[in-house]
DNA sequence: GTAGGGTTAG
């Protein structure tokens, strides 16, 4: 070896050494003078270290900017430095460098470097991460087939999250799933979480029952999936058997099954279970902090969701945007108007965060649950941004409640010329009409809508029974299964009126006469769900069902009835938040 | 040197 050779060779020795000692971005920017001082610049060797140094210090443009400095020799890298690279790229969090991993990956076919089995899981995770993994997806696949890769287990895992990950794109991830000769805990998990990504929590459900039958072991990412699933559900026992399979099978309580099961617990309405879990987790993130905010919030126990943000700012946590909305939105559901208006203000003043069109409707739904709706309108004024159909529908809906009736019409018709198709915003209009007794008006809307073919979405009620998630659909056809269910909400709405229950029929959007509204009001998905519980439970046992729309007005008032009649508790998760019904009342106050 | 995971207005 020449002189030259073994002088580079220690230089190399060298940073490789110093690069592994850098645990912050100071050190790493050291390390960087040092190898451009020293002349490695070109070295493959030292730049994939840097690349992956710098990645998992979170500072890859530091890498970044020198393998696209004028001095560097692309001609010399590797496909392991592509590979780092690639890797390093598909791990950040930024869309643009997500797209940069996949354009590292064509530069390497251009210069005729061969992938191998460790460049496609790098590239499929950057395609799904990065915007429209449906264009690039495909052609990665066919990119790994035609390389000999596409049979590894590792590709075909990355290659269900992949598709998981494009709209619609479960079918392609099945289609991986069961093709697969041999499959492991991470194939099961990644296909759970695809069908909890694509909203189907109930496939999800079931998939991981189908896992342990056969025999393969989940593991604290299995559980997360499912806890996800769980949280969506609304799935208390569930969730709650969950809790226990993890103390059994002494799966690992990392930081986010921690997050994932007190998010769960507290969106099946455990909310005291989460808090459980809350104060005894080893350690902490933001996310954990967040989500008992929320939780708290959705309960409207908006004073403890506040003294828990305190409590988090005294522990040291920097808040971020997310927690914010919580924080606001507890303030709204439990009517805290002026510390709701502090909090909003001290975003910016004290923490720098500029408000997102989230934040700011909150606040209009922090004025409008409390009957200032002029002060809600001159919000929506005030904003730095345009407002969006979620701003107009809050404000619509404190029209409605709070008797602003020509106002409400006005943003209405304004709402329906922006989403003509969008079926809610015609039940909202049709409300505001039946408030103002303008029938007329109101059945005009119904005829538009059959005349366009706009559907409104179906309410739908979730129950956990012996195990098992049932399923009620508002309007469903009389099955034969389900006839004791029509016969016990007869028999409830009976007994309801001699506790002196009077429908509320004008939320019915039916032009039709009052005998018939009644029973659609019926056939409404939560009186189906709690007859069932009813006829199906033991007496006094607290009935629990998640929702996907907002109770309605009857259901609400005919739910505070039937606790009181049939002495149950009640406990509805609708779109927005908890309802403890008990004894005649519900926890919202009448404010929903 | 490889894959799957946690919080977000109404």
């Amino acid at each position: 070896m020449n002189k030259s050779n073994s002088k580079r060779r220690a230089a190399e020795q060298y940073l490789l050494s110093l690069l592994d000692t850098c645990d912050s971005i100071p050190k790493l920017h050291q390390a960087q003078a040092h190898l451009l001082k020293l002349g490695l610049h070109s070295n493959p060797l030292v730049l994939t270290k840097f690349t992956s140094t710098s990645s998992s210090l979170s500072s890859l443009s530091s890498s970044l900017s020198l393998l696209f400095s004028p001095f560097s020799s692309p001609h010399l890298y590797d496909s392991f430095l592509f590979n780092t690279l690639i890797r390093s790229l598909a791990h950040s969090s930024l869309p643009s460098f997500n797209l940069l991993a996949i354009s590292y990956f064509s530069l390497m076919l251009r210069r005729r470097l061969l992938p191998n089995k460790f460049t496609f899981p790098f590239l499929l995770k950057a395609i799904a991460a990065a915007p429209s993994p449906h264009l690039l997806g495909p052609q990665a696949h066919a990119a790994a087939i035609k390389f000999t890769f596409a049979d590894d287990l590792f590709v075909r895992n990355t290659l269900i999250h992949m598709y998981s990950c494009c709209s619609g794109g479960f079918h392609s991830a099945r289609k991986v799933f069961d093709g697969m000769p041999k499959t492991n805990v991470v194939s099961w998990s990644a296909m759970i979480g695809g069908y909890v990504r694509s909203g189907l929590s109930n496939e999800a459900v079931a998939l991981f029952r189908e896992m342990q039958v056969s025999g393969v072991r989940p593991d604290e990412v299995t559980v997360v999936a499912v806890l996800s699933a769980c949280a969506d559900l609304g799935a208390l026992e569930l969730g709650h058997w969950i809790k226990s399979f993890v103390e059994r099978e002494r799966i690992p309580k990392t930081l986010p099954l921690c997050n994932a099961l007190l998010d769960a617990l507290a969106k099946c309405g455990d909310i005291d279970g989460a808090l459980k879990v809350f104060v005894e987790m080893p350690e902490r993130s933001i996310v954990s902090w967040t989500s008992v905010i929320d939780g708290l919030a959705m309960h409207g126990r908006g004073r403890e969701a506040v003294a828990v943000f305190e409590e988090m700012r005294t522990a040291g946590v920097v808040p971020d945007d997310v927690v914010f909305i919580g924080v606001l939105s507890a303030c709204s559901h439990a009517g805290m108007v002026d510390e709701g208006r502090r909090y909003f203000t001290s975003m910016k003043s004290e923490f720098g965060i500029e408000p997102k069109i989230e934040h700011c409707g909150c606040m209009v739904d922090l004025f409008s649950r409390a009957g200032m709706v002029e002060q809600a309108m001159e919000f929506v004024q005030s904003m730095p941004m345009s407002p969006n159909p979620v701003i107009w529908r809050t404000l619509i809906s404190a029209c409605r409640v709070h008797g602003k009736l020509e106002l409400g019409e006005s943003i209405t018709r304004n709402l329906l010329a922006d989403e003509p198709m969008h079926g809610s915003n015609y039940v909202l209009l049709s409300n505001v009409y039946a408030l103002s007794r303008r029938w007329e008006k109101k059945s005009e809307i119904r005829k538009v809508m059959s005349k366009q073919g706009i559907k409104k979405v179906p309410g739908c009620s979730l129950l956990e029974f012996n195990g098992e998630i049932h399923e009620f659909i508002a309007g469903d056809e009389l099955h034969s299964k389900y006839r004791d269910v029509f016969d016990m909400v007869e028999e409830m709405g009976r007994k309801l009126k001699l506790a002196g229950y009077v429908p509320v029929l004008s939320e019915v959007l039916l032009d039709i006469d009052e005998e018939d509204k009644e029973d659609a009001l019926h056939q409404h998905s939560e009186k189906l769900a709690i007859a069932f519980a009813l006829l199906k439970t033991a007496p006094r046992t607290t009935i629990r069902i998640a929702k996907n729309l907002r109770v309605c007005a009857d259901c609400h008032l005919a739910t505070k009835f039937i606790s009181k009649v049939y002495d149950r508790d009640i406990v509805v998760r609708d779109r927005n938040r908890f309802h403890h019904f008990r004894d005649g009342l519900c926890s919202c106050r009448d404010f929903w």
